[in-house]
This record gives structure tokens, sequence and C-alpha cells, in this order.
RNA sequence: GCACCCGUGGCUCAGCUGGAUAGAGCAUCUGAUUGCGGUUCAGAAGGUCACAGGUUCGAAUCCUGUCGGGUGUACCA
């Protein structure tokens, strides 16, 4: 449910009747729990332009919120804070949405089509390191927007239409066997053709004449394209189902898709006035920056910003998406910036179109530098990916007298889900330390952490065996604030959406499974000398932190475990 | 050179549309607890929020400057 929605109407409603209109209205958490539930601070800043008393106007405000029932408690204090309590009543009325199969969280009330651009690997090499951040992000926010109601386009922008396909191909021609063999090492063969390519003129040449050849439509360069792609998204999709992310080929669109609209999309610029000549190419020009966006190069040959250009267009104008979402490192900003004015002056987007960049930092090793293997190598994803199962049975091992299926299968969830939940748990916009131990941790704010959490209470509930899911009984302070807490889902969630920050999420499952610990740990459950109302009612707790946790984590592709 | 991002306890990070004594986790120290899975819980210690100005009743948060780190900067994607 969305609490904080209803006390801002409260508090607007309340402004009426004291004959104030305030701009806009926001409660926010109480900073301590001596204040409450919530606070609202807006009496300061509305004093201020009103040029009246501070405490005059949060008392009577305060005055009129009391009347409502929704608070138990309704505080004036310091120069005009209002704290507000929410009434327990209230609290264990709603509680039992949260054991519904969406814990209690409902859908936006205008849900839009969203275009979410993620992943986008390079055709000519294997997925590493580098694409770990977008994948999984990207799929988050898709999974979270799916959720809140929108329509969401999954997208997989594939690089499939540089030049390095001309070398490859050329290298292919060089090297002439069965293309499955040539390509089963995709890495291998583009290592060995860019050696080729760097180290002989004649050759590098004649890679630039596939290239023209591949854009002209020759059958056999096509043919040979065709087969790399397809090799290469085999790869992909290795990478996509062992991480769980909900990526196939249905989501491919590839840079090469788009490649008829280029022509025409520099021919409206050109029309429109938009874009101009200059040393030979095309570009555009902008007031805030030295360096143009260029969209034909002197030769002829579109760039990168080129089809951005024309995908923008395709997705406003085709798929009609109210807001497209580019899961891209940080580093393109510049370019993003450039791409979305062009879009917005050329419309090719409208002019309420959201054209984000969902920009993230790059992936470091423990003491700071680039993520590398040991010899200074990219690292391939599926290593990776392995790495991370691979250390995770380590960590689980010692405990307990596994099947070598189910271990396998326990360490698969547990591996991906601590990768995930170490990317997704920090700030997106800064630059990732990635380091294993902390990574697999079972302290702190970690996968395992909220996976143990989760099957705990799971162990709990198959203990108890069958009981009343009625409403809880909200004795104690812990249970009040665990029952609020779980209710505040949707009001995360929210705010992860809106902001596009999925360590939102996260900060909010740690802070409710740190709760719960607390709870659990004063409030006995299945003793004996529990009254059977109260163990129900604690049942219930147990049974919806469960359920908003599942929720939770499954909005992050990260699975749970009944049993560890 | 110019532009953008970042600088918060030993470490990793929250907080940033200005609000009350700057929050977590790790590591450190102390305590509880043979426990409904202690892979737990409670507590202590640890900070001039890089620095200097400014705006404000109020600044980690906004503005300016300085220093330090990163990134991007005309025909790659």
């Amino acid at each position: 449910m969305q609490i904080k929605s209803q006390l801002n109407k409260i508090i607007k409603d309340s402004f009426k009747a004291i004959d104030t209109t305030p701009k806009s209205v926001t409660v926010s958490d109480a900073t301590k729990p001596e204040f409450g539930d919530y606070q609202y601070n807006g009496a300061m800043a509305l004093a201020k332009e009103l040029k009246t008393n501070p405490r005059e106007i949060a008392t009577a405000l305060a005055n009129e919120l009391q009347k409502h029932e929704i608070f138990s408690k309704v505080e004036v204090a310091g120069p005009g804070f209002i704290n507000l309590t929410l009434n327990a009543d209230f609290l264990a009325k709603n509680l039992p949405t949260a054991l519904n199969e969406r814990a209690g969280v409902g859908t936006r009330e205008e849900p839009i089509k969203v275009v979410v651009d993620y992943s986008s690997p390079n055709m000519a090499k294997q997925m590493h390191v580098g694409h770990l951040r977008s994948t999984i992000i990207g799929d988050t926010i898709a999974n979270l927007f799916e959720f809140l109601g929108d329509e969401v386009i999954r997208q997989n922008h594939i690089g499939d239409w540089g030049t390095q396909f001309g070398m490859l191909i050329a290298y292919f021609e060089e090297n002439q066997k069965d293309i499955d063999a040539k390509l089963s090492d995709l890495e291998e063969f583009y290592k060995a053709a860019k050696k080729r390519f760097d180290e002989s003129e004649e050759f590098a040449t004649k890679s630039r004449e596939y290239v023209v050849k591949l854009q002209g439509g020759d059958e056999s360069c096509l043919r040979l394209w065709n087969a790399f792609i397809e090799k290469s998204l085999e790869h992909c999709q290795e990478v996509y189902d062992s991480l769980g992310v909900k990526l196939d080929k249905s989501n491919v669109k590839s840079e090469s898709s788009y490649n008829d609209d280029l022509a025409n999309v520099v021919a409206q610029l050109e029309e429109s006035g938009v874009a101009k000549e200059s040393q030979g190419a095309k570009c555009i020009f902008f007031e805030d920056s030295e360096n143009p966006l260029i969209i034909q190069k002197q030769d002829g040959g579109f760039l990168y910003a080129t089809t951005d250009l024309a995908a923008i267009k395709f997705r406003v104008q085709e798929l009609g998406a109210k807001r497209i979402c580019y899961v891209v490192d940080a580093r393109q900003a510049g370019h993003f910036k450039q791409v979305f004015a062009t879009a917005k002056k050329a419309g090719f987007a409208n002019e309420d179109t959201l054209l984000e960049h969902i920009a993230f930092g790059m992936m470091l090793d423990k003491s700071g530098r680039p993520f590398k293997t040991r010899d200074g190598g990219t690292v391939k994803l599926i290593d990776l990916i392995n790495e991370a199962v691979t250390r995770a049975k380590e960590v689980i091992k010692k405990n307990d007298e596994y099947s070598e299926e189910e271990l396998e299968n326990i360490a698969r969830v547990i591996g991906i889900g601590s990768l995930k939940y170490a990317d997704l748990s920090i700030n997106r916009q800064s630059n990732y330390i990635f380091d294993w131990d902390k990574m697999l941790s079972l302290d702190g704010n970690t996968a395992l952490y909220m996976q143990y959490a989760y099957a705990r209470i799971n162990s709990i509930l198959r203990k108890a065996g069958e009981f009343e899911e009625i409403e809880p009984i909200l004795g104690d302070d812990l249970e009040r604030r665990l029952a609020l807490k779980v209710l505040s889902l949707e009001d995360n969630l929210q705010k992860a959406y809106t902001e596009a920050m999925p360590h939102i999420i996260t900060s909010y499952l740690y802070e409710l499974a740190t709760l719960f610990m607390r709870f659990y740990e004063n409030n006995p459950i299945l003793k004996d000398d529990v009254p059977n109302e109260v163990k129900n009612s604690r049942l219930v707790l147990a049974k919806a932190t469960a359920n908003t946790i599942k929720t939770g984590l499954g909005i992050l592709g990260i699975d749970v475990l009944d049993r560890i």
C-alpha cells in the first residue's frame, strides 16, 4: 500500500481547512524513532514564504491532523516540525494485504509504455565484466517498471554493424574452415583477427573492403555475418540464462536494423536545419559544448549517434514509448546529452518523452583499479558467473549434507544472487568496488543475509503448520514498527521507480530483515507459553515479512530458498 | 585547456528537491544467549561530512573558489 501519498493528501486537506495552500506537500520518514513514524517539515518553509510564525502554522495544522484516525499521535516539535505516529489499528488492519501475491503492492494509476535499453553486447566478442552492470541494473529496472504496471519493452541494442565485422570476415576468408569450429571460441577468433588487422596493412585494407561489401548487401558476406551473429547470440544467451536475466532473441533489436533509416535521419536533420555541414561532416552544434555531435562522416559513413537517433525515432514513433531508459556506462553521459537534445529539437521525441541515461560507474577491483584478470586481460562474464557459483558452494559446503545436485542448485541461487545484490545495493552512479569476500558474506547488507533471513522465517512457518491469518495484534513497539516497515514496500518501490535506483530497494529490504531479526529476538513465536492468539499474530507478521522479502528480491531478479 | 562526475569514521557505503544530536555494515572492544536454524541479538568506541568563503532562522545537502581523484573531449561503438 502507498502510505506517504495518503498522508500527503491528508496534510493537503488539513491545510485547506486552515485556509492555506502550500505549493506541494511531502512527508518524509522520521529521522529518529522517538519522533514517530513520519515527519512533515513544510511548516517552516511556508512560514518563511508567508512571513508568519512557523510554530503557529504547525500548531494549527497539527490540530487539524489530529482529527484523523490514521494517527495515534501528532506532535509539534522544535521550530515547527510535525511528528506523526500512525495508529496501530490502521497498520494491523492493512497488514494482511502484504500476504497476497503482490505483497500488497498496487499498480500505477497511469501506466505508461517504457523502453529499457540494456546489456547491449558487442557481437564480435564475448561478453565481459563491462556488460555486467548494464545487464543486471537494466533487468532490475525493467522488472520494477513491469511490476508496477508499466508496459515494458526490453531492448537489447546489440552491436552488430561495426568495422570489426569486416575484419572477422577477412580473417575467416583467409582461414576457410568449418564455421562452427572456428567460432567455438569467438574470443580467440576475434583476437587472432585483430592481431592480423594490426600487423598487416594489406589485411586491414581487405577488412575495410569487406565492410563496404557487407553494407552493400553482398550475399556471401551477409551469410558469414549472420553466422557470426548467430553464434555470438548463443554465447550471450548462455550468460543471460545463468544470470536469470529476462532477455532472449525476442528482445534483440540490433544496430543494423536501423540501417535503412540512417540516411533519412540525416536528411531530416538537415532539412529542419538542426544539422549543419562542417569540415565535410554533418554535425549538430550546441551552445554549451565545443564539440558537435557528428551524424555523418566525411566519407559518408554513419555513426553511433546516427543509429541512436534512429532508435529514438523508432521507439517513440513506432513503439509509442513515453519513457526510454538507457542503461549505459556513465562515460557516455556527454554523448547521450547531445543525442537527447537533438532528438527533442528534431521532433524525433516529443516534448514530454522522458529520455533518461541510467548511468552507472565502473567496476573496480579491491584496490580501486579497473577490474581485470591477473594478467591484465578482460574478465569474461561467464567465468565471473561460474566463479560466483563455485565460491558460493565453498561457503555453504561446510554446514550440511546435501546431495551434489542440491548443492549445485543452492550454490547457483546464492552465487548469482550475491553477484547481483552486491551490484544493485550501491548507488549505481558511483564506481563499484568488486570484492568477493564482502559479496558472499553472511553479515551486513548482502544477498546471503536476506536469503538466510527468508529461509529462517520459512523454517518457523514450516514448524508452525497451518494457522489462521488474522489481523495481527501490534502489542509492542517492535511489532508495530515491523508492520509499518512491511507496509512501506510500495512507497519504496515508487521511489526506486521515479529515480530508477535499485539500491533504494535493497536498503529497504535490509532494514526490513534487520527489524525482523530484532522483533524475533524479543518476541517468541513458537514457544510453549505464547498464547495462541499472540502466536498467530506473530506468525502473520513473519509470513508477511517473508513474502515482502521474496517479492522485493524477485524484482531484483534474485531467488530465495526455503532452506539453506 | 574546456566540460561532467566524485571527495562522508580504518574500510565499504547510505543520506544530497536545506531541517532536530550526520546513519548503516565490515573490522575492533564488551556483553547476552546452550537458543522458535547464534550464519543471532544488545552495547561501546570511532566523523572539523576534502578545504575556504557565501546564501539562510537552519547547510553533508544550494552557490563561488581552491585542492585531490576519475571520466569525456570532431568523424570508433
